[in-house]
DNA sequence: GATGAATGAGTATTCATTCAT
DNA sequence: AATGAATGAATACTCATTCAT
């Protein structure tokens, strides 16, 4: 049996990766999937609705890591050498993915869901939050703003992603996390 | 005598960063223009040229400033936080000019437009000739690439503005350069 | 199950006859037909699509009755005859597609189409080679040069059409075929 | 003092006959006639005014040409024959009118003004009754219906020089009117 | 659940016409 | 009279969504 709502989603990763939310037919997401129009919306509310169920479900699989993240005991510079390395990879072995987390951003029309705008916002807290503890535990600098750091990281990291990307140079996310790291080490500490 | 292709484009502005490019009606721009919708194709070849005249009027602005800073003999790091002064202070004047800076990607329909891509590209161009100088200077660590630091740089511009914008925090663009410098100066120096 | 496309080149025949492409909506061919404009779309390429598929439609009935009439054995007069007997007998039961026929010219605007230049051109030079042959067979005088022959027929014809429909005259398509033939047979034969 | 409305008439023969009359655009006769849009509303209601004085023009020409004819003592014949003359002389001079006045067609959406419907009613209708004089002094068979025989006249005419428009053969307009005056004689006067 | 033809609201763009200069 | 920038009504066409099969 076939889940239909992930051949969906994969599909319109594919094609919105390519052409941009805006541009993309539903026409075009059910011909990839090889499925009826109908179909889509089987699975989804409406167009948009894909959009923000591909967000939720990277979100998800970025929550589930840090979650296991949190349970080892390692310091700040540790988790975040975990974080990279499992966002990295997971881009690497799908840049169209990489391509709607870093171009897509949210002016919702209607309301209702919005995981868009929750992975842009909750990724960023949580490194605020961490930084915050690193801080306690004098991990960072206390001088330093930890919003402030937790935006320059989060943007630094989608920063790396769109190079890579226009690039198309894999390469680059391979090499980027420890040049990040080391940066942000040197940076941070004190 | 009023410019009318200034007044369109500032009205644009303030309509396609409260809505997006894609969510903002031509009648919309014109009646903020308090102009007829015929008078923006008079002036514009259509909606897309809008945007990327807009794109082009902001790049326009930033080359003149970095032009500016490399008559001045400056290091890496003031020429940095000269620049970052400025763009910072050009978006805290208007807000609706850094928020379509941050969240307008390109996904062009019809050729002859691409400003959006050109800004986007150029300005980590700039800051990568600018490292590799710095480098042979020693002004910079030479084990870091300059094509990931300088996206890396791009990158966190990009999340401090975000951030600020949704926040709706002037004072975040205010401390956000100097902070910005000081992890980078120690991170990046050695 | 009723065929759409049939429905819609009837709706756009009653439309467009009424008046003339350019003013015809088509959001009225699609209340013509009961139909929603989308559905126009579904079938037809754009609006000049449909002109064409009118035009399309007809030639298909005159050249399909043509070659009935090729294989019987029969002389130019009585060839002349049998076809125009048919044309006109078509356009007594449908006046408005007389009216396309006979006032829709060609200026294409987007390439693709064309049956409309297709039928102006393929009926009078059919006459044309029948006229050749004819000469060949002794039928009619050498001396008249058949392309111009052809097209003194052809606009005859239109002529007739054009007039019955200004006066709304039906009985004019009635009398009309014998008195061309007529006028022909002497004028042409010797 | 160069005519003004006379320059504007030329120059929308000539772009009007290429394009049709709905796909031409006013600023492109005012292009044409090195003059501003706003200089056409000075001599013209609106852009059908102008086609329509085409016509009127047109028209005119040849009124005048029948009076001048009629004042002589012709028979029908040579008559016709003198009409023919001028008219195919005047297409021949300038093929941009001979398009026009084959090609376009009347579907007035205002009312006021209409000349293109009266010169293809009042050719014909003169052609008809020069045929009933005819009748009445036997120069032509009693039993040919005069309106018929008039509109398939006027038809071989119109069908003569569409051909020769296509055709690009200006040397088919020298020939066609002996040719065609010969068939009418032969087939309409015994 | 799957299909895809039918729907019709929505909108960018055009272009005849106007009118202030 | 001449100009051409400004106007805004008009409309072809698109495409997300629905729903009968």
């Amino acid at each position: 049996m076939t889940d239909k709502k992930e051949l969906i989603r994969k599909a319109a990763v594919e094609v919105m990766s390519k052409k941009g939310f805006y541009n993309t037919k539903t026409s075009e997401v059910a011909k990839e999937a090889n499925v009826a129009v109908g179909t889509i919306y089987n699975y989804f509310k409406n167009k948009e609705d894909i959009l923000n169920y591909i967000f939720k479900y990277e979100l998800e699989k970025r929550m589930k890591n840090l979650k296991k993240i949190k349970q080892q005991n390692l310091n700040f510079w540790e988790k975040l050498e975990k974080f990279l390395n499992f966002h990295f990879k997971e881009i690497k072995e799908n840049i169209a993915v990489g391509e709607i987390l870093v171009r897509e951003k949210d002016f919702p029309k209607k309301e209702g869901s919005d995981s868009i705008n929750e992975y842009l916002t909750m990724i960023p807290e949580i490194l605020e939050n961490e930084l915050k503890d690193a801080i306690q535990r004098g991990e960072i600098n206390e001088s330093y703003d930890p919003e402030i750091s937790a935006n320059i990281i989060f943007g630094s990291i989608q920063g790396i992603v769109e190079k890579a990307i226009k690039n198309e140079d894999k390469n680059m996310l391979m090499k980027a996390p420890e040049e990040l790291i080391m940066i942000l080490k040197k940076g941070l500490r004190e």
